[in-house]
DNA sequence: TTGTAAGCGTTATCAT
DNA sequence: ATGATAACGCTTACAA
């Protein structure tokens, strides 16, 4: 495989030279170029990728930590954030944590360092006590998670704000038991637990009593628990006409669910989830949700861990960007 | 940051005995090897993998290129494929390249060679004509379609006999009019012609005529082009009972186009997908399909392209896999 | 068991 | 406008 100096053989130039024309770089007659190029051709060139690395410090590659990219939010995000980390010329590799801290603090260690110019991870497993965790040397944006004051930029969800509206919707729309499906309720900065907050505000506002019955915490929001819980609501004999899911993969299987149960939504029972994944617009009946623009929030993702490569270390003030949101209204909470 | 240069100081040791401590190697005496991992731990030392790239002349990275991680169907695929590398201790760098040809091209060029070990193609846009271009000096592994006789190996879905099979289920169910909800119909090694065949000897087989105005061909196989599809048949009056769909997205849109024009499924129509994505089990009614088993194609991908790694350069010959696969039996054609 | 030397292919710096 | 030199940090020989 022909390397720069055969290159700068075969023009009978310098290898100095031969960077020049690679790089575009000007002082380099365009007779020479020409030569240059040709040789290339000829010897069917490549750069090795490896080689300008070990010499510029950089890989032009950065990282992206999410649990698992078989989920439609996952999926979204991820899409969204190759096409944002291309326009920046910037290569993405992927781990999959699988949504737990063990692997996020893998993922953030240094020894993957070097591999990568940056790191954009989700958190979902990591709590408060892993912040010290987040002070590496190298760039890293945190996703999807607000956890207040830490040490690296972050682009968080709107999670208490946007819930509360999607729990006011469904008040709105004349729900009075109105149920919360949400994960494991942990330390403050976890997302069900935001979401839960936003939606405990919004029965407050409304003067509605906050009934622990009515929230439902699963193991795993998947769409199997959501369809299981939804199921065992109703079994149960739990009193509700409204449902907030915190995602909408769960949302999709409590619709499930509920249909299971001979529950018609929304007549009976009005749902609304959160994140806007594309299946929800072709659900019968179409899901209601809480749309967070992944594509602004992939954009400003990359957009701070490039601000960071371009710079030195820790000068900076960290950053801290929360995307605007909207309720995308459809059948599973019209009247 | 330090490098080996600097641990060797600090351990009063060369750099060689502190590349044998990193790399396992044996003929390290234990109290040296002691001495190193103290002073590794002290600079808090990190291998510089671009050094060891060029080193090594690999760069433990796969790539992996797909039309777009935001659909089911890729990230699933993608997902199994990330497991896999993992466990061969190969990190994958992810590309999108729009199902568009160019970019597959791209992909498999050599400017992003020595970049990526090997790479794993999943190929829409490309055609037989491009058979030359896979002829490249790394390790390709082409996924999903089957183009016979390429120069690299292949993993395949039994695109043919699987979607014969679905239709002949459908047949079985007492359809008698079954429509098909294709891409376009191009060369014969596009994933939409072989699923065309196989719904066509199925008809054959069964002796059902074979009506072009079934034929139903979209521009994109989306949930959305999928939907407005279904409604437009219904409302040109086509006769029809059944529906085979090449892609279980498609099929979801498909199953919210028949329920927009006022269709029950299965008691008037009956509807069976392609590729058992995740969320098919979950929708009303929940979506029959074929399941070519995702994690056994992923695991044979890497293995395929592992195994090329491991040996030199064109010598054996290329292998070829075609998936088993079952039929996922749902709602959406039960009687 | 450990150390020395050389080079992987590229580019920044400084000359010319 | 072009070239010589010296790194970047690591590991494969080979030597001690």
């Amino acid at each position: 495989m022909a390397t720069i100096q055969d290159v700068a053989k075969a023009a009978g130039v310098s290898a100095m030279t031969v960077s020049n024309v690679i790089n575009d770089h000007p002082n380099v007659r365009p007779a020479t170029r020409e030569r240059v190029l040709a040789a290339m051709a000829r010897l069917d060139y490549r750069v090795n990728v490896a080689a300008r690395n070990l010499r510029k410090g950089r890989t032009g590659t950065i990282g992206l930590a999410v649990p698992e990219l078989n989920r439609p939010y996952y999926g979204r995000l991820a899409a969204a954030i190759f096409t944002a980390a291309g326009r920046h010329g910037l290569r993405v590799s992927v781990e999959q944590t699988g949504a737990r801290r063990e692997n996020e603090l893998a993922a953030l260690s240094l020894s993957r360092n070097r591999l990568y110019d940056g790191l954009i991870l989700s958190t979902v497993g990591m709590g408060p006590a892993d912040v010290e965790a987040l002070k590496v040397d190298h760039p890293v944006v945190i996703l999807g998670e607000r956890i207040f004051g830490g040490p690296v930029d972050h682009v968080a969800m709107p999670n208490v704000e946007a819930s509360a509206a999607a729990t006011r919707h469904l008040i709105e729309r004349g729900c009075r038991r109105v149920a919360v499906v949400c994960g494991e309720l942990r330390d403050e900065v976890h997302m069900s637990n935001l979401r839960h907050t936003g939606y405990r505000q919004a029965l407050r506002a409304a003067g509605l009593p906050a009934d622990p019955a009515l929230v439902q915490s699963v193991p795993e929001l998947t769409m199997a628990e959501g369809a299981r819980r939804a199921r065992a609501m109703v079994a149960g004999g739990l009193d509700f006409d409204g449902v907030f899911c915190v995602t909408d993969t769960v949302a999709m299987g409590v619709l499930r669910g509920l249909a299971d149960a001979g529950v018609r939504v929304p007549e009976q029972v009005k749902v609304i989830g959160f994140d806007n994944v594309d299946e929800g617009a072709f659900l019968v009946p179409s899901l209601s949700t809480v749309d967070p623009d992944h594509d602004l929030m992939a954009e400003r993702a990359v957009g701070l861990l490039v601000a960071r490569l371009g710079s030195a270390g820790p000068p900076t003030e960290q950053e801290e960007f929360v995307s605007p949101f909207s309720l995308v209204l459809r059948e599973s909470t019209s009247t």
